[in-house]
DNA sequence: TTTTTGACCGTTAGAATAAAAAAGTCAGAA
DNA sequence: TTCTGACTTTTTTATTCTAACGGTCAAAAA
């Protein structure tokens, strides 16, 4: 029925708003049936739980950003044109969406699977992207690696070692404008730097 | 007093143990005391609280380490050889000492202020050392780099980046010897692309 | 006087329990 | 087939309780 998706996504977007601004734990299934005047028990007629309403709110996102995202790389020339570009759309959306991701932030949480899966496919799909962007350096003669899968690994886990260093040196919980910014200079900062090691001579 | 001296000594090396094995909450004053057959108030009469002998024990720690670390680069030639000899003894001593700093792995965690201050003043540390690895590069005309001070920075949060990374994708709550090994291998590889991106060309 | 101790006290981390709130179900209405 | 209000079950939170721990002190030992 068009109906019925209609209604799917309309709850979607409702508990992506929630989730959003409030995170996983502290948005309740009651709250996002009153943003839209639906009755909580209709929610679970179109979600079996709430995990999977989230599960379904993250990949609605995932899949708004990967379109935006490839449609942006698809438009720069160099491969570290593409990079740079990446990480700014990255970043607007880490910082847009900051606290839908925050179940991802802690060490030693069991996630459930289905979640846990969600978010290892983001990072692959990241990784992919990234890959590529690599792999149109080495055959335009721009770049050259020994091991590119390698490369792409160590370069994302640096991202995300600048990112945590500068969103945990500060004490405040919720990171601000001016940190995200800070963040995305030293990664702009990083990137030239690591891609100029892997500048054929 | 010498024999002071001495006793002080003892209790730290006692307390090294514990700690190193089982971190600052999880170990008790008692045991330390058992340990080497004194009695807990004799502990309080030469540390005023559990937090200062905490302290002084990483600070002995620091004190040997740095020892080590210094003399170990200063038979290095090129900035190059010494980073990744620092990359080496840095992973050695992090590996042994692993719960010592347990409490400086987590987030928001309000650690007693002269403990925050005594970590600080170990990252402050290995930036020094690391920057005038970078800065002994640029004066012998084998580095290139505009601002020092934040590459060494970069350099840093991206390291801490690969080791978080690895630690936290296996669940594992106590990492062991395989991925040590796989962090030593993914920051040399690392150290030598940022290296190579900084090179005068 | 300096060093050492056993007995003691106040605080706190963790277990156990109770109360509140949320997740999730279902018979039946629209 | 879609939707709801009333219901049950599960999870989270607040509370109490207790044992263990950090820390003190008067007095003994050296």
């Amino acid at each position: 029925m068009e109906n019925q998706d209609k209604k799917r996504i309309l709850i979607i977007e409702a508990a992506l708003k929630r989730f959003a601004h409030y995170g996983l734990s502290k948005t309740t299934m009651t709250e996002i049936a009153k943003d839209i005047s639906f009755s909580k028990a209709l929610l679970y007629y179109y979600f079996p739980d709430k995990l999977s309403l989230y599960v379904s709110t993250i990949e609605h996102l995932m899949q708004v950003m990967s379109r935006d995202l490839v449609r942006s790389i698809d438009k720069t020339t160099t491969s570290t044109e593409g990079v740079l570009k990446l990480l700014q759309k990255r970043q607007g959306y880490i910082q847009k969406y900051y606290n839908l991701f925050e179940s991802n932030q802690f060490i030693g949480n069991d996630l459930p699977k289905g979640l846990n899966d969600k978010f290892q496919r983001a990072r692959t799909f990241e990784a992919i992207i990234l890959s590529s962007l690599f792999n149109r350096g080495i055959s335009s003669g721009e770049l050259k690696m020994e091991d590119p899968k390698l490369a792409t690994d160590i370069f994302i886990d640096a991202l995300s070692g600048i990112h945590f260093n500068i969103l945990t040196k500060d004490k405040n919980i919720l990171p601000g404008k001016e940190q995200f910014k800070q963040i995305f200079i030293k990664e702009r900062m990083f990137a030239e730097i690591f891609l100029a090691g892997l500048h054929s001579k």
